[in-house]
DNA sequence: TATGATATGATTGTATACTATTATGCAGTT
DNA sequence: AACTGCATAATAGTATACAATCATATCATA
C-alpha cells in the first residue's frame, strides 16, 4: 500500500469522480423525487435467499451450494456470491471459506441476543425522536396507521401480513429518530428476525399485541425517555419468550424431510 | 420460488450438508483452540480498502474503479468487488449500479449520526454487561490495561496507537455484555470511525480522554445503569464535537492533491 | 446560443472457464 | 478393527471474456 489507490495520478480525471455524492438518504418523509436504482441480479438474489429462508425453504444452519442455488435462479454464481458477500456481512449467513456457505443457526440465545440489540437500538431512536420533538401528532398518527393495518390483517387472520405490520411499526418508530445510521442497524436486525419468526406463526396474541403498541404510542406521546425505555424492553422481550425456536425449527425439518 | 433451495431433492446428501454448524463464537475468553480461517483475496482486499481510506489513500465521497484497485492489488475484479459488497453492506462503501462505488461522505452530521448509535450500543453493552456481573475485578482488570497502553502510546506520542487502544477499550467493554450480535454492529461502527478518526489527529488531549476512561471504569464497577448511560454519552460525545470533519477532509484533499 | 440526437469510450454487471481446497472413499498397513 | 496415505469428486475461489449501461463529446437543428 505505497501507491495512491485512486486515478489521482492519471492524466485526465473525469468529472464524476471529483464530484462529492450528496448525503444518503434520511428521513425519506417528504421525497417527491427519489431516484430509482436499477435492480441488478444480486438484488433478485438477495431477495430470493431472504424469501427462500422466511419460507423455511432454507433452514438456519443449513448449507447452500452457490452454483445449484445460482442455476436455481438463472444467474451465474458470481452475482449469487456477492449476494452472499452481502447477507453474511449482516448476520444472515455464515461463509467458511472453501468450505461453504450456511444460514446461520438460530438458538433461543441467539434470538434472544437480536432482541436485546433491538432494544438498544429503539430505545436509542425513541429517545432520540422525543428530544427532537417528533412525537408530535403528524408522526404519531402514522403508528396508529400502521396499528390500523395490524387489526386489519388480524381479521383477515393473515400472520404474515400481521407481522409485517409489526416490522413497519417499529421501522417506522426507529425512523423518527431522524438518525439513519440507527435505521440501518436496524434493518439488518429486523432481516433477521424476519426470517426467524417467518417459521413460527404465533397467530393467537394477535390482539394482545396489538394493545402493546397502542400502550407503547401513548407512552412515546408523553415522552417520558425512563418510561418508553421499560416499555419497550417489556414489549420486546415479550414477543421471545413466547417461543421454542429450537422446536420450531425441528418441526421444519420434519416438515420439508418427512 | 416454488422449488426448495438446497438439495434436499437429490439423492444422494452429504455428511457436511446436514451437520449443524457450531454456534459462533462468542466471548472469545478462554478458547485455546482457536479454528483458523484461511485468508482469501476478499479478507486482502477489505483490509486494503480500509487501510487506504484510514491513511488517507481514499478520501471520503471519492470514487474508486474496481478495475484500477484490483490490478493495483494484483487481483481480478471478482474478490474486489465480493469485498465492495461486504464493505458496502457495513456503510464504509456506496454501490450505484452500474455507476460505481465511492467511500461513504463524510459529514459532521454523519459523524455524530454514527457516535449516536453507538452510544446505544455501549450502554446496553455495559448494561447487560453489569447485569450479568461482568463488571467485576477479573473483566475490570483487563480494562485498566488497556488504559495502560493508552498511557504507554500517549508517552510515545503514537496518535495511531493511541487512537488504536481506545478502539480497543471500548470493544472490550462491549463484549462484556457477552452478547455478539451488539459486538458484531458495533465492530462496523467502529470500522467506519476508525476511517474517520484515522484522518484527524487529535494529538493533544490525550492525557485528558485517559481520565475520561478511568472514571469510565469507576462508574462501570460502581454498577448504577443511569451513572454509567450519562458517562458514556458525555465521553462518546465529547471525542466528536472537538473535530470540524469537513475541515479536516478538505485538508486532505489538499494534501492528496497539491 | 440552446436543445436534442447520436456516437464513442470508460466502467460496471454477468457469464464462462480455470484453479485450489476440501471431503470422502478405498487400499494398504499395523 | 483402527489408523494412515492417496485418489477422486464436489465445490468454493479466482481469472478472463463478454454484455449492458452510463458519461461525455460531437454534431445537427432550431
Amino acid at each position: 500500500m505505497d501507491q495512491p489507490l485512486t486515478g489521482a495520478t492519471k492524466r485526465s480525471r473525469r468529472a464524476r469522480d471529483l464530484e462529492d455524492v450528496d448525503g444518503a438518504r434520511d428521513d425519506g418523509l417528504d421525497d417527491t423525487w427519489t431516484n430509482v436504482k436499477p435492480r441488478t441480479m444480486v438484488d433478485h438474489a438477495i431477495d430470493a435467499i431472504i424469501e427462500g429462508a422466511a419460507r423455511g425453504l432454507i433452514l438456519p444452519g443449513e448449507r447452500i451450494v452457490e452454483s445449484e442455488l445460482a442455476s436455481r435462479l438463472g444467474m451465474s454464481r458470481v452475482p449469487m456470491r456477492e449476494a452472499f458477500r452481502t447477507l453474511a456481512s449482516q448476520g444472515v449467513l455464515s461463509i467458511e471459506p472453501y468450505k461453504g456457505i450456511r444460514l446461520m443457526p438460530v438458538t433461543s440465545e441467539r434470538v434472544e441476543q437480536l432482541q436485546d440489540a433491538r432494544i438498544a437500538l429503539e430505545t436509542r431512536a425513541a429517545t432520540q425522536a422525543i428530544s427532537k420533538g417528533n412525537n408530535k401528532k403528524k408522526q404519531v398518527d402514522q403508528l396508529h396507521r400502521l396499528v390500523d393495518v395490524m387489526e386489519l390483517m388480524a381479521t383477515r387472520q393473515d400472520a404474515y401480513g400481521f407481522a409485517m405490520a409489526d416490522t413497519d411499526f417499529h421501522r417506522h418508530l426507529v425512523r423518527l429518530s431522524g438518525n439513519p445510521v440507527l435505521s440501518q442497524l436496524w434493518e439488518s436486525l429486523a432481516l433477521q428476525l424476519t426470517i426467524i419468526f417467518g417459521l413460527s406463526t404465533l397467530d393467537k396474541t394477535m390482539n394482545r399485541i396489538m394493545e402493546e403498541h397502542t400502550t407503547l404510542i401513548d407512552v412515546f406521546v408523553r415522552g417520558r425517555i425512563d418510561e418508553i425505555q421499560d416499555e419497550l424492553e417489556d414489549h420486546i422481550l415479550r414477543q421471545t419468550h413466547e417461543i421454542d425456536f429450537e422446536r420450531v425449527i425441528s418441526d421444519q425439518r420434519k416438515v420439508k424431510r418427512p
